[in-house]
Parts: C-alpha cells; structure tokens; sequence
DNA sequence: CTTATATAAAACCAAGTAGTTAATTAACTA
DNA sequence: TAGTTAATTAACTACTTGGTTTTATATAAG
C-alpha cells in the first residue's frame, strides 16, 4: 500500500480492527488489555498483528512502559478520511437531491438529441 | 470480506477507485469513458474489475443501455461510513481536548496507587 | 451476414493479508 | 539466579488482491 489514505481506509476495512480503535476511544490499554474480547477467536500473536497495521496507519501510537506497552489513540488520520468523504455527503444529504443530481446529468447528454427519454421522468 | 463497513472501506482504499467515484460524482459515465485517464496505467480488465469491487461495495450502480454500462454514484454506503467515523470527529476536533481526555485516562488508572507520577504531568 | 465496439469472463501470477504455533526478547519478582 | 509476565518475531499456510493477456458475448452498423 502507498498513500496514506488508502493506507487508513485499509486499516478501517476489518471489524476487529474497528473495534480496537473502538476501545482505545475510551482511553489508552496495553496490548493484551486490548486482546482480551478477542482471544476466543484468534490468538494474541494475531492482535498484535493488527495493532501494528493500525500503528502503520498512524491510527494508534504505541509507547513503553516497563513491559507493557501502552497504545493510544491517533485521530489525525481518520481526519483525513473523513474530510475525504465530505465531499461525498451532498450525495447522501437529501435523497431528493440525488435525483435532481441524475436528471441533470441525463438533461445535459441528451438535449442535443432531443428529449423523448423525458416523457419517463 | 463479510460485513458491509468493512468492505465499503476495502473499497475505499485504492486511489484509482477513490478517483472512479470522483469522475462519478460529476455524473453517470460508462465503462470506457471511466477507464480512459485510466488507460496508461493499466489495462481495461483492471478498471472494470476495481469497479465490480465498487459495484459489491454497492458505491455504485451499473445499469444497462445497448453494449453500454452506465454507472452511478450511489452513496448510501458512504453515508454509513462517514457515520461510523462519526464517532470519532470529537477526538480531531480540537487538540487540546485530547491532551484533556489523555489526563483524564491517566488519572482514572493511577489514583489508588498514589499520585508518585503526577511530577512528571 | 459480417464486422466493429463495449464489456465481461477466464486463466494465470506476484504480492499482500490474516491467521496459526513455536521460539525469543525484555522486564519485573521472588 | 530462576521464574513469570508482556509482547514480539519467525516460519509457515491458506486466501485475497490487483494486475496481466486471451477469449467470449452482446449489441450496433454496414
């Protein structure tokens, strides 16, 4: 993976991932704190795993403390993410909208060709 | 991939498919005329096959006119992401809340072990 | 009927992902 | 020093992804 938002939204595509973030929303956990609801269904190795793709993501900071190792939540990333999507949310706003959007668009190809589509509408 | 967020944001992380949906946003464009600034890159399979991972995503539509496949923009899956990130805007919103809420955190731990830490705050 | 256009499908490959178990490192504790 | 706890690393496997080239299908146009 290159860029870093490509980076972020891989490291959001995965439920267990979401919900280690989900955690740390509510204040920094070392790593097996942060395993625990997990090890029914996978290994510690395999948390650890997903912590450092979200540590690669910039989504989570990791420090030291003896041998813990204490992981804190990085909203930065997730910023940008979202400030991506805004562009996007004129689409979702009003579902009225998007058809107003659509009939636009057709308007615009077809009105050199005249306009017998727009009985259907 | 299983539930529907993750795998609107498996989707989301590709900068072609990123740049897919922006061309779709100005309106509905067929399979060649979303390929085409595509086109040195790689080759027409590749852009159609990064858009069946959007149409699974269901990000867009693609619907059927002679050998055409118009496709739209369908943005009820963004909408969902953007609200499950949501959840999270209070943390970028202002620094200074961060630090509040890492003292907080911190504090909540320590406090019946004594306060030897709260020097180094 | 033949040919050109638009798109999809098939078969393949290299690289990446998500998991496992076993071994290792590092720090505290007795 | 020996033992325990916390976490990482290594080696391995199965599956997925993102690309390729080649082949096929469907529609339109002569």
């Amino acid at each position: 993976m290159q860029d870093q938002l490509s980076q972020t939204f891989a490291a959001l595509a995965d439920p267990t991932r979401r919900a280690l973030l989900g955690r740390l929303s509510h204040g920094q956990a070392n790593v097996s704190d942060l395993a625990r609801p997990f090890l029914k269904d996978m290994s510690l190795p395999a948390v650890t795993k997903h912590l450092k793709v979200l540590e690669r993501a910039r989504l989570i900071t990791k420090t030291r403390a003896a041998q813990w190792r204490p992981c804190r939540l990085n909203a930065v990333a997730l910023k940008d993410a979202a400030g991506w999507m805004e562009k996007y949310r004129v689409f979702w706003e009003e579902s009225f909208d998007r058809l107003d959007d659509y009939l636009k668009t057709v308007t615009s190809k077809k009105h050199t060709k005249g306009r017998k589509n727009d009985l259907k509408k």
